[in-house]
DNA sequence: AGCTAGTTGGG
DNA sequence: CCAACTAGC
């Protein structure tokens, strides 16, 4: 005990920082924050499974690569990573103790159910004698901090982001840390491999390793990278989904090897010097989105689980198991939606379009609950995010808080003759349907059979036919929501 | 961050 | 024939 005590009360107990969502050295309060005490830093991370929802496959995957990426970013400023699993209010104050740590630092995450526990962490730090200290490092506003004149959360994202933009920016990032040193003895870790978080057997994660780097370094590469060659033209090609026109970040950001604000200083200053007002804002503003997701996770813990708009706790989902298969593996018949589907399973990832109307049409036409596909999404992207995930699946289903009307249906085939007019997207996720011609490849069903035989394409042997007819799918839509809206 | 059906005005 | 526009879902 009193070792303990000694041990927090002189300047050289060593300081420990809990990494999170947080997987990066640069612009990270917390680590900055324990290398500014002067006192010998260990890094730790806690597998924690049974607090808040657990990372699906994907994201273990991508957890796993990240932490190994981190792992070697916290090396080369001498500092060790120290892996654990278990309930985080319990392992983070043993590994304290063992470490005899004075300061223990912590970033803020987006989970609900994660905050609580740091609550019950840092009474049990403090009353060990020692000093807790969270920082936000994953928004660019603190939660609150942009409110209505009545000071009120907002609940539609235009004004919300009006607002936000009318405030002071959001301070300057962070550099790394210099100077920072390791103490003489480090507490005990797993190792990496022992967290179990890549599948063994089957692999199905090389199609996600082929595409993606997880880590800090890969981050910056791409963010130069857009910066360069995909700012100029943002708003008017981000949802061409045949095109890499989009920044491809978005699961460096969940994992934190980006920090939001250094992105949007980024691109903000590129922006500004080089004339790209109108790319600039677009492009912050979806950066905007993902903050208001957050503002709305933190209004409303069960977001994954409850429709924020009430009236839909009544709607009669269907319950279609069959057509939620064949959602799932790309096979429903509509050339767009399985384009998006097997992207999603072959990489980790869809394009922002593209998920749009993959998501719509298995809320709107197959009619299926907006939390099937959530949980699937969840369990399969690599950029699966607590707030983005559930908030956009609710914008989606028309349930949210800043929906789109129910009303507001995507037509898959429209969306990608506009959005894929050269069938770049079908052809290379959908190869079956290669050979038709541009103007049959988004509605193989109405093609004429001599098109269909010159392609190679056998309707309902080589490649499905519509698991439902999408005039007829829009209609029930329709139908089953004026029941709702009458009955409000 | 939609779609459809219907209208109008121009070739 | 089409593009542009609108109301209503």
């Amino acid at each position: 005990m009193s070792r303990l005590s000694n041990a927090s009360g002189t300047d050289d107990a060593p300081a420990l920082v809990r990494f999170g969502d947080d997987l990066r050295v640069d612009d990270n309060p917390a680590l900055t924050a324990a290398a500014e005490s002067g006192r010998p830093v260990v890094a730790l991370f806690v597998l924690d499974d049974g607090t808040g929802r657990p990372p699906g496959g994907a994201a273990r995957w991508w957890l796993h690569h990240g932490l190994a990426a981190v792992r070697d970013d916290l090396a080369a400023l001498g500092i060790p990573l120290v892996l654990r699993k278990g309930a985080a209010d319990l392992v983070v104050p043993g590994v304290a103790a063992s470490l005899g740590a004075g300061l223990v630092t912590w970033n803020h995450r987006a989970d609900p159910a994660a905050q609580e526990t740091e609550a019950r962490l840092a009474e049990a730090l403090r009353a060990d004698g020692r000093q807790p200290r969270r920082f936000l490092a994953d928004r660019l506003f603190a939660p609150g901090e942009v409110q209505t004149g009545a000071g009120r959360p907002f609940r539609v994202f235009t004004p919300f982001w009006r607002a936000a933009m009318a405030l002071p920016p959001p301070h300057r990032p962070k550099p790394v840390p210099q100077g920072t040193r390791a103490p003489a003895d480090v507490p005990a870790g797993e190792a990496l491999e022992s967290l179990g978080l890549v599948p063994v057997a089957p692999d199905w994660a090389g199609g996600i390793a082929a595409q993606w780097r997880p880590g800090a370094g890969e981050a910056a590469r791409r963010l130069a990278a857009f910066l360069d060659d995909g700012l100029a033209g943002y708003a008017e090609r981000r949802d061409d989904v045949g095109v890499d026109a989009t920044s491809c970040l978005s699961p460096y950001l969940r994992f934190g090897h980006l920090s939001p604000r250094r992105l949007f200083h980024a691109v903000r200053d590129r922006a500004g010097a080089d004339g790209l007002g109108a790319d600039g804002a677009k492009f912050i503003a979806e950066l905007g989105w993902r903050e208001f997701c957050r503002e709305l996770l933190d209004q409303f813990p069960a977001l994954h689980e409850e429709p924020i708009d009430h009236r839909f706790a009544a709607f009669q989902w269907r319950d279609d198991p069959v057509g939620l298969a064949a959602w799932q593996q790309g096979r429903t018949g509509i050339p767009l939606v399985d384009a998006a589907m097997r992207c999603l399973w072959q990489t980790g990832f869809i394009h922002n379009r593209a998920r749009m109307v993959a998501a719509s049409f298995l809320v709107k036409h197959l009619m299926i609950d907006w939390r099937a596909g959530e949980r699937w999404f969840w369990d399969t992207l690599v950029d699966a995010d607590v707030a983005s995930n559930p908030a956009s699946w609710q914008w989606v289903a028309g349930c949210g808080a800043d929906a789109a009307p129910f009303i507001r249906i995507f037509n898959p085939v429209r969306q990608g003759e506009r959005f894929d007019p050269a069938g770049r997207y079908v052809r290379r996720f959908v190869p079956e349907l290669a050979g038709l011609p541009d103007s049959f490849i988004h509605r193989p069903w109405e093609a004429p059979s001599d098109v269909l035989r010159t392609a190679g394409v056998r309707l309902g042997e080589t490649y499905p036919r519509p698991v439902i007819d999408l005039d007829e799918g829009r209609k029930r839509a329709l139908a089953a929501f004026e029941d709702i809206r009458r009955g409000e």
